[in-house]
DNA sequence: GAAGTTTCGGAACTCATGGTTCCGAATGAT
DNA sequence: ATCATTCGGAACCATGAGTTCCGAAACTTC
């Protein structure tokens, strides 16, 4: 609690990198981005930079993630009102960055170990958060007889919504009906669920 | 198809090309990979390399789609069945690159238009080709009334798998049970359509 | 065979950029 | 007043992608 001897930081600093680096990442894209070019944007030596991110990478992951809401949805009243509104958060949180950017920090998270950690604790946390709570509801309301897997339930949601958009590429004009598809078709998937199968179990 | 004149190129530097990339990604990793190393490994010069592609990018999408075999698999006399031997094939084909290739390759393909075109006409429309023939069979066998998009349950398939793998991490020894439970499960939602709603139209 | 063209491995080179270091000035705690 | 840490800015270093040139080899054409 007892603050740091010497001058303290500057917080706008660190706002104007993370304002800088997205105005960037939207005009020219991710490969493009050169750290000097954030700088100077920001009106900020490198050094500054470097004194808050260790690297590029997690400069652009704390530039990204900052403005990216996951919140839990409020109790929709069924299963399958509580996974469209969860399909609605992730294609939202997907679809906001500018194109080319979630593909580069998946790389990113994949070549770094401290990337990767933080990765998994924030956004894939929140969002296995918010499917599990679901879940629960759910079953609190009879719908479920038990709980199945959330790891299995999450990738059904965030994987078809990922596939749309950065694997398959397909228009993203339908993905709106696609995502809507997807969560009446796995809601009614799991409360189908007869005896001799427990899906995602 | 007449020979061109001069010095015709030399099949076997290809192969030696592709081969040295591929060993030197599983034995550093996708970051770490240096053309110089590739020429090295090859006994090669970087020239030759350049000769064949236009960027260290390309060179790697060639050389791990090199050994990569996308047939679609024989009629297994159901959707489920079909469903399932589709399944198996796309998790052998994400699961057999090293560690951080496939990430890295899908930001180069996201940061290039000339890879977005390679990846799209061979890796997505093999596969597309493939889901395509199955539910075509599916209908030819009076399992299903109308064929549903393949585009939504290509990404229906592949989604989840690549979640999986490279977004959620889980252990991938977990991985063979849930890709089984999602062909069945994607098979008995396809095929339990009711008149009501034709899901992935 | 001679000439011309393209390949080969290898080395040298250019250039962009990530990351570090140093500067003098500013800002705070002790 | 002193010390530690910050600031913007600039110089600096190391790495690696991509280009160019070399002499030699392989092939077509004349």
């Amino acid at each position: 609690m007892t603050q740091p001897v010497g001058r303290p930081r500057d917080g706008r600093v660190d706002g104007a990198i993370a304002a800088a680096a997205r105005e960037l990442l939207a005009e020219h894209g991710y490969a493009q981005l050169t750290v000097d070019a954030v700088a100077s944007r920001a009106g900020v030596g490198k050094a500054a930079i470097y004194r808050r991110h260790a690297t590029k990478q997690a400069m652009i992951f704390a530039a990204v993630m900052h403005d990216l809401e996951l919140a839990t949805p409020p109790d929709a009243g069924s299963l399958a009102a509580d996974l469209a509104a969860v399909t609605h958060v992730i294609v939202s949180s997907l679809s906001a960055p500018p194109p080319g950017v979630v593909p580069g920090l998946l790389a990113d998270v994949h070549a770094d170990a401290g990337m990767a950690e933080a990765f998994a604790g924030t956004f894939i946390k929140a969002e296995r958060d918010c499917v599990t709570e679901v879940l629960d509801r759910a079953v609190g309301r009879g719908e479920l007889a038990r709980r199945p897997d959330p790891a299995a339930v999450h990738a059904m949601l965030l994987g078809p919504i990922f596939a749309w958009l950065f694997l398959l590429v397909e228009e993203p004009e339908r993905l709106p009906g696609f995502a809507a598809d997807l969560a009446t078709g796995l809601a009614r998937l799991l409360t189908s669920d007869t005896a001799a199968h427990q899906p995602f179990g």
